[in-house]
DNA sequence: CATCAGGGCCCTG
DNA sequence: CAGGGCCCTGAT
């Protein structure tokens, strides 16, 4: 039986404007997980709804979120669910983390003002205007999910991480849906290595128990890290036991939203981007980046994820051919 | 039936 | 710094 979750606290949130509720909360080109839901907007007039799971303080939340307004007025309306009321002080810090998570604060106008007129992104922009980076974990749930992504097809990712939150999740049951919490580290830090590999994680056990021992004993702040410059975490982070390059790439980005990440490409973006960006099969990697600096200078980053989940949009109103070849979910 | 690479990374020499 | 090895799968 699923642990049952009671609305507990609401707000409204104001995200600086302009601001696109769906490209936010929602990013096609994740691979599904049960641990988040989405509904887009009806034409019956009922709005875009998102929900998520949220450990918080060792216990499993939810999180509905509501599209209440848009663009230049926009407004999220936002309920937490939990197995009893939270202290006041939880709910502030929790409104402050979420900010962070969607990026509300962002600022894009420099952004807009500088990318906008560019050929490639102009189209893009007109469709997603307002779209923000997602961090759609803590940064321990983050990496986990980046060691998944690591050396393995779309599939074998989905079915890795299904497996993890059957046997180590928490199944809760909020609004209407039936989603996983998500394990505290301390769950795997705790399991053997012979139990994770029965998951079949392969040589990615090794790596998720280390790392989960790591925040279990509590070496690693990701309240530090947030402070850090992007080149001081980017040392920081590839400390950590199992993490290289194209993991820190993925933080760098959508954990500590630093818009100018785009200074590593892996091979699957490789193809990708040789596409988007040049209409080629397979660029060179150093191309790739120098056109993208020139092109994008310190918005690099936020203007590749514009082009990417724009791709991945599009894929979903008809299949992009190449692109589902690449997939292969 | 083999062999190979896939949205890497560690470790060794 | 280069290269072998690693888990498991689906493609060839």
């Amino acid at each position: 039986m699923p642990l049952a979750l009671q609305p507990v606290f609401t707000a409204r949130l104001c995200p600086h404007p302009p601001f696109n509720f769906e490209a936010t909360v929602h990013k096609p080109s994740h691979f599904p997980a049960p641990v988040e839901a989405y509904e887009p907007a009806l034409s019956t007039g009922r709005p875009g709804h998102f929900w998520q799971t949220l450990l918080w303080g060792g216990q499993p939340l939810g999180l509905r979120l509501v599209e209440a307004g848009r663009l230049e007025a926009p407004a999220v309306e936002l309920t937490l669910f939990a197995q009893s009321p939270l202290p006041n002080a939880t709910y502030a810090t929790l409104m402050r983390e979420l900010r962070w998570r969607f990026d509300l604060d962002a600022d894009l106008s420099e952004f807009e003002k500088i990318c906008g007129p560019d050929t490639l992104l102009a189209p893009v922009l007109e469709r997603w205007r307002g779209m923000r980076i997602k961090t759609g974990g803590s940064l321990y749930e983050m990496l986990v999910i980046y060691v998944l992504l690591q050396n393995a097809t779309v599939r074998r990712s989905v079915q890795m991480m299904s497996s993890l939150l059957e046997c180590y999740g928490t199944p809760v049951a909020f609004d209407g849906r039936e989603l996983y919490g998500f394990w505290p580290a301390e769950a795997l830090a705790a399991a053997p290595e012979e139990d994770l590999r029965a998951l079949k994680l392969g040589y990615r056990a090794r790596f998720l128990r280390r790392l989960s021992q790591d925040f279990a004993s509590g070496t690693v702040d990701e309240g530090v890290l947030r402070g850090l410059d992007k080149e001081a975490a980017r040392r920081e982070l590839l400390k950590l036991y199992g993490i290289g390059p194209a993991s820190v790439w993925y933080l760098l980005f959508e954990v500590f939203h630093h818009y100018d990440a785009l200074d590593y490409v892996s091979p699957w973006e490789q193809r990708i981007y040789s596409r988007l960006f040049f209409d080629e099969d397979l660029v060179p990697p150093e191309r790739i980046l120098d056109d993208a600096k020139r092109r994008w200078g310190p918005w690099r980053m936020l203007a590749a994820h514009y082009l990417f989940e724009d791709l991945f949009w599009r894929r979903r109103n008809e299949p992009v051919q190449w692109l589902e070849e690449l997939i292969r979910l």
